[in-house]
DNA sequence: TAATTTTTTTGATAATTATCAAATGAAAAT
DNA sequence: ATTTTCATTTGATAATTATCAAAAAAATTA
């Protein structure tokens, strides 16, 4: 059972050919809690997958560190802005759990892409679903409270409240972690 | 001159055959004010690019309209989740100007994009600087003030202040009419 | 286990914006 | 030009969440 495969083909079917290139530019790291995968100021080189663990997607902003995404349970994850337009990244990466992680690097995606249509087909429809999931992002951060928006969290990902600090779950959605607090204490 | 041409190439260039080929597919509508782009429950069929004049993309939410977007300028507009995910959209989209609008069919740009891997890499990219813009949004959305909000729309958009509506600016926004009028009589 | 550090909770207050209601101003229609 | 309609502003109040400070609880380390 491979997860990475699974999941590519979930995106979008590929010959045997393509899903071989395709799978074979992958590479894995395992790698301990805390561990930086991308550094502030770097240029992202790879889109990552997370097959095992979670990683935290954060920037400051004011001095506060701001939490965009909590990535798990084999999903992709990248830092958009540096790694398609090549340039340094605000954002950072970092594990809050053992994480087994896999990447492929920018040049050979794009090579990839060059190379084979049916990759760049995968690769826009990917960049499709992105788009539309932070649609409905958007939608719920600017119409839904605080409390709601925690409710959605908790049925559509309910181990997060057990793996991820409170702290990272609040800047998450948009709050501080004693507003996150007290809505718990609510409940 | 083409302005459509033009923002086509902005995005990627295409060899002279994509190029023509890709140009021959879009039709163009002149429409007056209020007309109808797109109404509710249909399912969205064109990707738009909006030559002059100005549409507002909008949807109701508990009871309220919300204005999503304002499209102005020689850009490309439409209803990301109905028209990839072919599902009746709950968005609408009218003019509020005498526009002339260019689109085309999800049908014929599927086509284009299974022909011509050069028009499939074009969507990749359209979609990446898409997804880059929402990003950008989303933080503007949840860690700036209104106000701070209103200040760079006016940088970015000077005009959109004469020819926009105050409640769809407002909206558009993330704020109610009342303070934006507020916000402006301060400044 | 006790001490230390980190995380979470609680309390008081302030800032921002929404909501509801009404007044004013501007544009369109008769 | 006057009426009617629509858009904008103003006022008073309420809701939500942030901020700052401190206490309590939990986890880690000595």
């Amino acid at each position: 059972m491979n997860l990475l495969q699974n999941r590519i083909v979930q995106i979008a079917s590929l010959s045997e050919e393509s899903n071989k290139k395709f799978l074979a530019a992958w590479q894995t790291w395992t790698v301990t809690k805390d561990f930086f995968v991308l550094k502030e100021n770097e240029v992202s080189n790879y889109l990552y997958f997370i097959e095992k663990g979670i990683a935290r997607i954060f920037y400051y902003k004011n001095g506060k560190e701001i939490t965009e995404w909590i990535a798990m349970d084999n999903s992709f994850f990248l830092s958009i802005i540096s790694f398609f337009e090549r340039k340094p990244s605000y954002l950072q990466i970092h594990t809050i759990e053992p994480a087994l992680i896999r990447g492929i690097h920018y040049n050979d995606l794009m090579k990839l892409c060059d190379e084979h249509h049916e990759i760049e087909r995968w690769l826009r429809k990917a960049l499709t679903g992105s788009l539309i999931l932070s649609q409905y992002r958007m939608d719920s951060i600017q119409f839904e409270t605080a409390q709601q928006r925690y409710e959605k969290l908790l049925e559509t990902n309910p181990s997060i409240i057990q793996r991820v600090p409170l702290s990272y779950i609040a800047s998450f959605l948009g709050i501080t972690q004693e507003t996150l607090s007290r809505i718990r204490s609510s409940l």
